[in-house]
DNA sequence: ACCCAGGGATTTT
DNA sequence: AAAATCCATGGG
């Protein structure tokens, strides 16, 4: 018997599980839609981190059955995070009447979710997406979290794991240690961002319960942090479902459905969006963005099909 | 409106 | 093989 069966079979190391219901609930697309960036697909489980567990999902027909290490008797972070408790039909049931393009969103992408995730690791997360692609977002962050998060207790039977490194951690480090993880000239706007959290003058529980345009506001006026940016933090992490991320593939959606592919500026497509989507726009946004990244291709992205 | 700030992945030549 | 382009952008 090999150490790492006689491990698993000791009681004391067993990991933690169990089984979540949920429907219509689409992991991979969940997890893979540009809202995080720490899960790896690993043979048909998803493996990754919140906050100090490492966890392994696998969706079946009626749930999700979750494997923790360390082991937890309190599950409310995993439901609160995956956001079990949303009514996936009443937000469907809130877009648009007759919008036949985000229709097909929904079709294509059935199940996705918004997550709610922690506001810092979001923030820090979305300062380092600047310009950058989703594979190349994980690569810094995978480096970030494995020099500067602590590591989390071994288990033979799951691979090595860091937490997402605490503001304190980030702000007790230099710009040069910052720019060893290939962020470039991210460094700078992520230590001022670390430095205001971990001194207080950023407070993330107070923010959320600003007004949604006065916590815009205040995370916009941080280095590094636009519309775009201040929006993935306000949707993702406080759950203020009508913020609306528009990054290019967002806009290249909104100017092919909506402006039959003319070039309209950022205010025209903002006025649209904030007049058409409704209440979960955040959602839309989410659809839109999963759809046109994963479900059209390179020369239909060009001359969308007819509906 | 324009241009610049890493650098890895992807696409084109 | 090498070069050009792209990228969950913001700031000057």
């Amino acid at each position: 018997m090999s150490p790492s069966a006689a491990n698993s079979a000791d009681p004391s190391r067993a990991l933690g599980e169990t089984w979540l219901r949920a429907e219509q609930y689409n992991l991979s697309a969940t997890l893979d839609s540009g809202q995080c960036f720490r899960w790896r697909h690993n043979a048909g489980c998803w493996q990754g981190v919140i906050g100090h567990h490492w966890v392994r999902l696998r969706s079946d027909n009626e749930g999700i059955h979750a494997a923790v290490w360390p082991p937890t008797p309190d599950w409310s972070w995993l439901v609160h995070y995956l956001q079990l408790a949303v009514d996936l039909d009443r937000v469907l049931q809130s877009f648009p009447a007759g919008d036949l393009h985000l229709t097909a969103a929904v079709e294509a992408c059935r199940g996705l979710r918004l997550l709610r995730q922690d506001p810092w690791e979001c923030l820090a997360s979305f300062i380092l997406s600047s310009t950058k692609q989703i594979v190349q977002i994980r690569q810094i962050v995978d480096l970030l979290c494995q020099r500067f998060g602590e590591p989390l207790p071994h288990h033979p039977d799951v691979p090595s794991a860091w937490t997402f490194p605490s503001p304190q951690a980030i702000a007790a480090r230099s710009e040069a240690d910052l720019r060893a993880c290939k962020m470039g000239f991210r460094a700078p706007a992520l230590l001022a961002a670390a430095r205001r959290v971990a001194d207080g003058s950023l407070a993330f529980e107070p923010l959320s319960a600003l007004p949604t345009a006065d916590a815009r506001a205040r995370l916009v006026a941080l280095p590094g942090v636009g519309e775009k940016i201040a929006n993935c933090v306000l949707l993702f992490a406080f759950g203020v479902q009508d913020a609306f991320p528009m990054d290019v593939w967002v806009m290249k959606a909104l100017r092919q459905f909506y402006f039959t592919g003319r070039r309209a500026n950022h205010r025209e497509l903002d006025a649209f969006v904030r007049s058409h989507f409704g209440p979960h726009a955040g959602y839309a946004q989410q659809y839109l963005f999963h759809y046109m990244r994963v479900h059209m291709q390179p020369q239909t992205r060009q001359n969308p099909p007819a509906l």
